[in-house]
DNA sequence: ACCTGAACACCGTTCAAGT
DNA sequence: ACCTGAACACCGTTCAAGT
């Protein structure tokens, strides 16, 4: 079934790292497939089903471990905003992708119902535990989202510095959390 | 002088609210000025630099109140992020046309180094008044982006229930500061 | 099932030329 | 100083037709 379609979404990656996404055209796509861009209206009805489907397939956790449903909440909210930075940082413009879809789909929509949960458990009114997962979130979007847009090569500090300075900003969020605690 | 140049400005701050930023095409705002499109770069060397003073104009603070030096530095953030965010949500697609600006000037750099400043007198290493700043800045990004993608007519919330999480997720991180200071 | 060819309705930008 | 006309090199998308 659908082969040629997963060949096409593969290729779609490919050139997202090579080109960007503004330089990441159907017609541009199609000569690497050896084909007219037309034809790649047989596996994908428009160019945003075929975005879409990118982030879906980029989202999808691919066999590594999952964060226990019984860890702390900070340890929980700390995986999850690491993995989808790193999730955005895997690809060039990977966050600028990521923010041109908007169906949250079933798994992220049971990720935050988890994180949402364990700060419950741990003694959050259900709103304040929204609140705090909403904010973590828009951190992890926004912060990654300007560090994608500085210069993707040749970008002035070291990777492990931006590490450092988004897990700073993250553990000020979570110990405002912490604060609103029992 | 540069006459023309303004009225070209804004027509096109009133054609990103009819049309939306992926609307806003040079041709059209040509064909609004009863011109054609290769005339408005008699007035902007490219599109690009058009987006980017029609950033500048609508960053200026028009006549209204400075946030005085000498406020808490918690007030000073809150007014900094609260009226940031009232400049995005001022226009249609506010947030993303700002995010497609590269150049923050010395306005932008001024107001930075005013709120580090604040931190640091309260207490604070330079480098966690940087954190602190970054991460509130990230956040207002981070929220307004998303808070203005979700459809612009007949959003689920009225305004004030969306102030009202801006406000809190903003608290979140305030208190999260706060914790720091000696 | 998959692809081509040709077209439609657009883009941003350049440049000689007009007034 | 400001604008036109025409072109260049592109876009996404549709659709009849081919194999």
């Amino acid at each position: 079934m659908g082969e040629r379609r997963t060949e096409v979404l593969r290729a779609a990656i490919e050139l997202l790292d090579e080109v960007g996404i503004d330089g990441l055209t159907m017609r541009l796509l199609a000569s690497r497939l050896g084909v007219r861009a037309s034809a790649l209206y047989r596996h994908y009805p428009s160019k945003q089903a075929l975005l879409d489907a990118m982030v879906v397939h980029l989202s999808t956790p691919r066999g590594e471990a999952r964060t226990p449903a019984d860890a702390p909440w900070d340890e929980q909210l700390r995986r999850t905003a690491g993995s989808l930075r790193q999730l955005m940082l895997a690809h060039r413009d990977g966050a600028r992708l990521m923010s041109t879809f908007h169906t949250p789909g079933p798994e992220a929509a049971a990720g935050f119902h988890d994180l949402v949960g364990a700060l419950v458990a741990a003694g959050t009114t259900p709103d304040a535990a929204v609140t705090a997962v909403d904010t973590v979130l828009a951190y992890v979007n926004g912060h990654t989202l300007e560090e994608q847009a500085r210069k993707t090569d040749a970008s002035a500090w070291p990777g492990h510095r931006r590490d450092l300075a988004f897990d700073n900003g993250l553990e000020l969020i979570l110990t405002g959390i912490r604060a609103t605690l029992p």
